[in-house]
DNA sequence: GCCCAGGTGAAGC
DNA sequence: GCTTCACATGGG
């Protein structure tokens, strides 16, 4: 938590920390680059290939050239926010506490924007393997290449906005993406353009920095949310996807159905002030924990009268 | 074959 | 104002 930074190597970075589990944290949907290589994490952010090691108390970074300072770094992990903290804030009931108690050590990153909008797009309605491989393709068709470690496989960065918004419908399109090839290029074309200035975004307040991203096609409610939590740290920011919704289907309203608006307004008040942190204590908590019944159980004939949902 | 996946936009009531 | 549907693609 002090996250105190000793650096053996101009390449080399070591962060004390406590409360923070990488796998978790890399593998819970927010980013999609990571893999897993030699007992760490190896990725891109930004421009820098950056490998990641945790242990006990301390988190080891390796980047493939020299760097002037580690903020980018510290930002992107946010190693020096002050985790339990946050926890304390959760609402004190029986769903809370057990995902905190399941995913302690989970962190929100803290994204590039353009990275977490485009990611996002090509989100909907796909399973987190499958935005990986197309995001995979994106990267290794359009992605400048950036300087690895020798020995090390060639990576990429994250294709430019103009590098996307150049691109034909039908390329994108045979990166797997579907009908998410529309949406995608548009917006690329738009950011590029200068109509949606992401960068400025982060110093609206939350409810404009949303009306602004949902200007964009392909951005909806829940996209918007997303690119707001996960490259802004907007805390009311709620993504509600079809796990979040069933956990607080389940969670907190059992046996009725409850629409949208009034999940967000649930949602809003229940888990302020870290309401973001607490969705994806959620999200990752429904996606991990053990299934019931394991594959698909039949679902029983709905009472009359009742929506026996869930 | 089926249903589902970190949804959105448009058409139909 | 709802609710329903099409949209690509792959995993289980």
């Amino acid at each position: 938590m002090t996250s105190l930074q000793s650096i053996s190597s101009p390449l080399i970075a070591t962060f004390s920390l406590q409360d923070y589990d990488l796998d978790a944290t890399l593998t819970s949907g927010q980013a999609f680059r990571w893999r897993r290589q030699d007992q760490g994490w190896t990725g891109v952010v930004g421009r820098r290939w950056v490998h990641l090691r945790a242990a006990v108390g301390v988190l080891t970074a390796e980047v493939a050239e020299p760097v002037p300072d580690w903020q980018w770094l510290r930002h992107y992990l946010q190693v020096d926010l002050d985790l339990p903290r946050v926890l304390r804030t959760f609402p004190d009931d029986e769903p809370m506490r057990r995902a905190v108690t399941a995913c302690r050590g989970l962190r929100l990153l803290r994204q590039q924007p353009w990275e977490c909008l485009a990611s996002f797009i090509l989100s909907s309605t796909k399973q987190i393997v499958q935005i990986q491989q197309i995001i995979t393709l994106l990267c290794d068709r359009y992605g400048e290449p950036v300087a690895v470690p020798a020995g090390q496989q060639p990576a990429r960065a994250f294709p430019s906005p103009a590098r996307l918004g150049a691109a034909r419908e039908a390329e994108l399109r045979s990166c797997k993406m579907g009908f998410r090839a529309r949406y995608l290029l548009e917006t690329a074309r738009r950011v590029a353009a200068g109509e949606c200035d992401l960068a400025s975004l982060g110093n609206l307040p939350v409810e404009g920095a949303r009306s602004e991203l949902l200007r964009l096609p392909g951005v909806g409610r829940k996209i918007a949310d997303c690119v707001l939590l996960f490259a802004y740290g907007f805390q009311p920011a709620f993504p509600v996807d079809v796990w979040v919704m069933k956990a607080l289907q389940q969670l907190y309203f059992p046996g009725r159905r409850v629409k949208l608006p009034r999940l967000h307004r649930f949602a809003a008040e229940h888990f302020a002030p870290n309401a973001g942190y607490a969705q994806q204590y959620l999200f990752h908590y429904m996606r991990t924990r053990p299934r019931p019944g394991r594959a698909a159980l039949p679902k029983p004939p709905p009472q009359p009268g009742e929506t026996a949902d869930l």
